[in-house]
DNA sequence: CTGCAAAGAGGCGGC
DNA sequence: GCCGCCTTTTTGCAG
């Protein structure tokens, strides 16, 4: 999709080349500039051809062509077959919902999960619970701030998940969680009766685990 | 923000150190997954500690840290005044709104330019135009593939652009304007009579200019 | 295969 | 400083 032109004078960088398969590599191009990604790169299944001039990349489905001309080569090593590392990640989204799960009670009292990851028509939704009144409560969370696609993006769900068999009838209500909420993204909220805010950060997941659930059924000999 | 726990197991990687200002530097690792992103990184402004059983990370305002324990070190080569390169870039967004504002007659004919970044309350507009019966007609063109969100934002600005004064009593249209349409949006766009979408490329936009306007008076002695 | 959402995104410009 | 918007995004998952 990106095909896009690019044009660096000379200067230093750091390359570095994968092989994927035999004859295929990728390729990023580092720069002085500070940035997570590479200046330039090029996808995995690229064919490299190198010469007295430099490093040439082509990825032939794309079309795409990466041209490094070489004045000097300040040093260069090659693993023939490098030990392939393993990197496991805490923290992302996928963590901040499992807390979440876990402390109900930051976003309301009396709630109970249904679901994670309910597929509505419309799409995924973060969480599905039921509030005290057993009225379905779509919960959708942000790690980082949400914004008016996030309001969207709920409403959808919101509005669909009456289509499902097992929830005709109802009238869903929607709640955003998120540690900030964009100013414009309030607006749309406060249009919706059904739709509200609640601020959770990441630290407040830190906290303890929601209480319990109280016993469905009264104890024996409890009044009715 | 990306406070995140991450453990990378024993293998072969690529560690890239780049200075900011004196005691501050940025870093990223790549290992041997095909990617843009490095597998690891930390942002400009960490101060690095090396000792002899590896390098190490600290940023003193976000508290991230991230520890690298080396067990050997295949080659090391350190620039310690880089020569910086300048990279430009050609065929991103920007030069495609300026095609297309080129090029109007690709949406339809008889469009006339108002502006391009159009401020309404709702955000900037891509391209303010009007239509051959002088109806406002909001562009908002995406360089890659258009999907609901887009048409969210469309349907925003449009619904927005009436309560500025100078638009006050039109009832604007709106055009989305990409090489392709995700289907999901084209059903959204297809429920509101006021939205539509039309297919460019960035190929379409290497054409013709649109050609010159006519003149807004008629000319002396022609027809009224 | 298509659509959708996440990623430790970062950077830029306007208000 | 907040906020919206773009970036050559890539990757992963489920219907």
């Amino acid at each position: 999709m990106g095909r896009i032109q690019a044009e660096r004078s000379l200067g230093d960088v750091s390359l570095l080349i994968r092989g994927d398969e035999p004859g295929s590599v990728s390729a990023v191009v580092h720069d002085g500039v500070v940035g997570v990604l590479p200046g330039n790169w090029m996808p995995a299944g690229s064919v490299m051809t190198r010469t007295a001039e430099g490093f040439f990349f082509d990825h032939p489905r794309t079309g795409e062509r990466l041209e490094i001309y070489v004045d000097q080569i300040y040093s260069e090593q090659t693993l023939d077959e490098p030990m392939q590392t393993k990197l496991t990640k805490l923290g992302a989204e996928r963590e901040y919902n499992d807390r979440l799960a876990e402390r109900l009670h930051l976003i309301e009292d009396g709630l109970t999960l249904v679901d994670r990851e309910y597929r509505t028509s419309a799409g995924p939704v973060d969480l599905l619970v039921l509030d005290r009144d057993d009225r379905p409560l779509i919960v959708e969370s942000k790690r980082a701030r949400a914004d008016t696609a996030t309001v969207y993006q709920l409403r959808r769900y919101r509005d669909h998940l009456p289509a499902d068999p097992r929830w005709r009838g109802t009238v869903p209500r929607g709640v955003i969680v998120a540690p900030t909420l964009a100013k414009p993204a309030a607006a749309l909220v406060a249009t919706d009766p059904d739709l509200s805010f609640v601020r959770v950060r990441y630290d407040d997941l830190l906290g303890p685990l929601m209480p319990a659930p109280l016993p469905q059924e009264p104890l024996i000999g409890a009044p009715a």
